[in-house]
DNA sequence: AGTGAACGGTGATTGAGATCACACACAGGG
DNA sequence: CCCTGTGTGTGATCTCAATCACCGTTCACT
């Protein structure tokens, strides 16, 4: 059944890996710089999962383990028991799901701070995404049975849990808002490009931003076919208003992209 | 802008109800039985939002304010700031999504023991979704403060709070999968029939059940035309598989269905 | 009884996008 | 170096479902 319309499952699960020893950073798997303490964690942002208190994050660091994925790693799959969640320390993974046929859909790119498989945990059901990284990652894991006590244990993490999954929520409603209430493909990517680019800068300059999705995530993220995204995305470069070389989407008119969302 | 097309906005919003006086029941609302207090509620099922141990359940109904509301009545609608919360006691409402043409999309039909707006309140931002009625309801509305400090009080509240919004995550991903990942719309509303159906009774025996759904709402809840909807009715009626007069639904071959969603 | 709204049923037309079928560029690896 | 796989660009075709335009029915309300 491993079609060539879904080749990124035949890349197969990587074992975890632990660094050898706390102390050795160096030699650590696919050039990421290791963390092994969530306590003294520098990457930690303000709407983090493990933005916690002292004593909460004491807990979470003892029975967290640090794993790292290369590019294309399974990191959990749709239909799994919920055996435990991933906290993104680093790098960023694609949530996605996929029917008999093969035709996938990308329900959103998680970065670093985002937890994967939190509300199948707490729920008790199978996970219903798949996660596949798209850079070499680095995630933090924790088992189910001690990540219900934590929560149960410490009042603040449940509550930041739940913000986490509301969090979930609404991207998936936004997800749904794209894909059921939009008119055009067009329609589709130029939300979706407005999504990429930063906040701010309203003025006329152009605006590069790196990311490294080919035609057919974007077609995924998007439901539409890779051909169709292709097609689109040569008019928007017709048009002057955006273009996509490689990595770097350069946006020339985002008012432009504007009109065509509000239709 | 109010078009034909959204015709159900334009019933408005009716004001909360109180009743009078907590021991005269005789005269509610809408004809609905009454419930004053949580703690004696006998409507309670095992997943209910208000399945609390009794301190919690104490500390709910000192905060809680019973509402009714007739028919179509609009309980919160997206982009209103979240004011709080409400548990669906008895009735049911569709959760739904609105593009500024007027198209909408039902998400979900909510009922007895489900929260409305409990993602929102956790999340801190605007409500995302329109809630209106479907039938006479009764909901339990508990202010954002309120349930806040409930949350952060109650362990036991906040964990079941988590439990929640972790099954609207896991309800939005469904019907994620339902309108991104279908073929067609016969392939759509074969599964929404057979999500309408009881379990168990595999057996050839026709299944009847009742539910008050016009075709353009049906055509809301898997994103596709009213005309195409009563099409594809009028073509399962023919073939034997299914049948939807008023608001019976009547299967005839729950196998038939099957294979259509499978594809 | 009469009126209007909401709902359901059907035909005709049309267009957006899926699908198929290539051709080309480019990278990495033997 | 060739070879293979992956990603991209483009034409031709076809199909499903949206859309428009009606009509009949039912039901609530005056």
């Amino acid at each position: 059944m491993a079609t060539a319309t879904a080749p990124t499952l035949a890349r197969g699960v990587l074992p975890h890996f632990e660094p050898a020893e706390p102390g050795i950073k160096a030699h650590s798997p696919y050039g990421l710089p290791i963390v092994d303490h969530c306590t003294t964690c520098n990457l930690r942002g303000a709407n983090f999962f493990c933005n916690l208190t002292a004593t909460a994050l004491r807990s979470l660091d003892w029975v967290k383990h640090v794993t790292s994925y290369p590019e294309g790693a399974l990191v959990l799959m749709e239909g799994q028991a919920a055996r435990g969640a991933y906290v993104i320390c680093q790098g960023r993974a694609k949530l996605m799901t996929t029917n008999r046929e093969g035709k996938t859909l990308i329900l959103k790119i998680a970065g670093p701070g985002e937890v994967l498989g939190l509300h199948s945990v707490v729920a008790g059901t199978a996970y219903e995404l798949t996660v596949e990284t798209l850079q070499p990652c680095q995630l933090a894991f924790v088992g189910r049975d001690d990540l219900l006590r934590l929560l149960k244990e410490h009042g603040e993490a449940c509550l930041r849990a739940a913000q986490h999954i509301s969090r979930d929520c609404q991207s998936a409603v936004d997800a749904i808002r794209s894909i059921g209430l939009s008119h055009s493909v067009l329609q589709k990517l130029a939300r979706l490009l407005l999504q990429w680019l930063p906040e701010g800068r309203e003025n006329g300059a152009a605006v590069r931003v790196k990311l490294a999705l080919t035609h057919e995530e974007i077609s995924q993220l998007i439901g539409a076919s890779r051909e169709t995204v292709t097609r689109t995305l040569s008019e928007l470069k017709k048009k002057q208003i955006a273009e996509l070389n490689g990595s770097t989407l350069m946006v020339r008119d985002r008012s432009a992209l504007k009109a065509i969302v509000e239709g």
